[in-house]
This record gives structure tokens, C-alpha cells and sequence, in this order.
DNA sequence: AACACTATGTTGGCACGACCAATGTTGGTC
DNA sequence: GACCAACATTGGTCGTGCCAACATAGTGTT
């Protein structure tokens, strides 16, 4: 790309540097992912919502995380070949696998977390740590706004 | 997705926020991009590079805003149908095509511009103008840094 | 002038992620 | 018991980004 050219109509649209940060990002998680063996985006959103609740079935699962059930499936299944989860069919409920992070896992996504630490470190090194406070404050709201949280009665009519 | 049960872990990063906040946008545009009739979301960008600077050759209009010469070819072509842009061979050049909008393409490109405005409005809609200013204003200061502008002596040393 | 090297446009293909459809199975409801 | 909804799984589609190869044409070196 040639940054000293790109088109004015584009520079101070918000959904334009939105979507420019956003790649830089991905790209700064996806080489330290493919240094530790992560072959997809999705694998440490799907530990850390393991890590947060116990155990869960797969459909929960991709909800909490935007994934489709058919990915999630995948993800899990090579996850669990790596041992960092264990899958076992719900006794109370025989539909279901129940999902839990093994002592692997956990380990697992602490190494994770360091490189996604670093990662952000790059991203925001031009911002001061009070400046990053108020962005992702900014960036809360958005997301909050849009995904339907509707925190207090902020409904239209 | 439930956007209440998302991994805590997710919340306060910044590459998630970015990334989720980005998503929005892209939603919000597609679905405006859609109903004009734009098979894709790189014909914008194209067609505001062109609107900027006259008769571009592809590799620089490629180069301008981040797209694969192959992808250029097609998204041209298409164009060319439209009648929204002419391809001509430079005659100082024979190797490039040089590419011009047209006043079609000019109305064309107009048209968008106001779907993108409305996106805006709606991305930014739990915003202050205070605050947008200032968001567009990290954002911008984020991607100058990763996209090797270096505006001033801002080199590491 | 001959040579190697680079740049351009085009075609074809691959890979990855998001998404959808169908299927077999199980729970819940009337 | 009949009907519908949810689950996990397999398989496929579609858009986007990216790379390889090719033929053509300009640039630079000797």
C-alpha cells in the first residue's frame, strides 16, 4: 500500500480508519498466534470464554463468541487433540458435549495472553495510557450500542 | 452472538474492540453498499482514488488504497461496464491503462458518498461531535504510525 | 546494440473466514 | 404419540486477500 496517497473521501471517515486499525491489529496478533501453533483467530476467544465459565456446550459456546456451531465443532475438535480441552456428552442432557479447559489449556491461554498483551503494546504505542483509556471507553460504547446491550432504557420509542 | 456472556478477557482489549467496532461499520456499509447495487466492498475506494487524482494507471491505483493488481483488473472491468470509469492505453506507456472516471462514475461516486455519511452517523450514533473528533483523531494518529508514514522524526532512537 | 532487470495488466488458482443447509439425535410440548 | 425446537456434525457456498505465471513493454548497463 502507498499510505501517502490514499483518497481524501477516506482519511477522516471513521468506518475507514476503523477497518485500517482493525487490520493492523489483526496483523500484530497474527504473527505472534503463528509463532505459538494458533492456526485460526478463533482459538483464544474460545479458551478465554472457557476459562470464564466451566463447562459448556459448544452451541453456547460459538454465541458467546460469534462462531458458527460448524466452526466451533472444528475448533474444538482440534483443540481437544492438542489436550487442551476435554468434550464429554452432557449426562443431563444427552444432545449436548460439555467443553472444559484441562490444566493444558489454562497454561495454554496464559501464553496467549502474554503475546495478546504485547500485541496491544505495539498497537497503541503512539497513545498515552490516559489516551488509551478514553479510546476504549469510546470503543465500548460503540460496541455496546450496537450489539444490542442496551444497558438502561436507551430503546427508540 | 450474546453479547452478554462474551470472555471477560475480550472486554478491555483494544485489538477486540477495534476489530468489533470495525465489524459494525463493515455491516452498516454493506447493507448500504448493497442496496446501491455494489458487488463489492473495494469499488468505493477505487472510484474516490480516481475522483482524487486524474488518469491513474492500475498498479498505482492498486498501490493507493491497499488492493492486489488482480483484484484491480476485475474491479475495473466491472466499472468500465457500468460506464462509471474508460480504460485507455497510455500512449507515453504502453505497458499501463490509464484509468479516468467519468461524470457517470462521478454521479456514481456521489451517491455513495452519502450512503457512507449515513453509515457514519449511525456507526458514531452514541457519540458526541466532541468525541468523534477525538476518536477519528487517535484512530488516525494509530494507523499514520503502522502504516509508515512517520510524519515527523518520530523514528525509534 | 545486446543484455539483464524491472514494471504492467491479465488469467488462474489457493487459502481462509463467514455463513448456510441437511442430517441424525435428543428434549420439550400439545 | 405427534409435533416442534435444539444440538453436534458434515459438507458446501461465497467473498476477500493473496500468490504464480505469463506476455508485453520500458529501464539501465556494458
Amino acid at each position: 500500500m502507498d499510505p501517502l496517497n490514499t483518497p481524501v473521501r477516506l482519511h477522516g471517515r471513521a468506518t475507514w480508519l476503523l477497518g485500517q486499525a482493525s487490520n493492523q491489529g489483526h496483523r500484530l496478533i497474527g504473527e505472534r498466534m503463528q509463532a505459538t501453533g494458533v492456526p485460526s483467530r478463533s482459538y483464544y476467544p474460545l479458551l478465554a470464554a472457557l476459562a470464564d465459565s466451566g463447562a459448556t456446550s459448544q452451541a453456547d459456546l460459538g454465541r458467546r463468541i460469534g462462531l458458527d456451531r460448524s466452526d466451533v465443532t472444528a475448533a474444538v475438535t482440534d483443540l481437544e487433540g492438542r489436550g487442551c480441552l476435554e468434550r464429554a456428552p452432557d449426562p443431563a442432557d444427552r444432545r449436548r458435549n460439555l467443553v472444559r479447559i484441562t490444566e493444558d489449556g489454562l497454561r495454554f491461554l496464559g501464553a496467549l495472553d502474554a503475546e495478546l498483551d504485547a500485541a496491544q503494546e505495539e498497537l497503541l504505542a503512539p497513545l498515552s495510557e490516559s489516551e488509551r483509556k478514553t479510546l476504549i471507553a469510546m470503543l465500548g460504547r460503540l460496541v455496546d450500542h450496537h450489539t444490542g446491550l442496551r444497558i438502561s432504557g436507551t430503546e427508540e420509542r
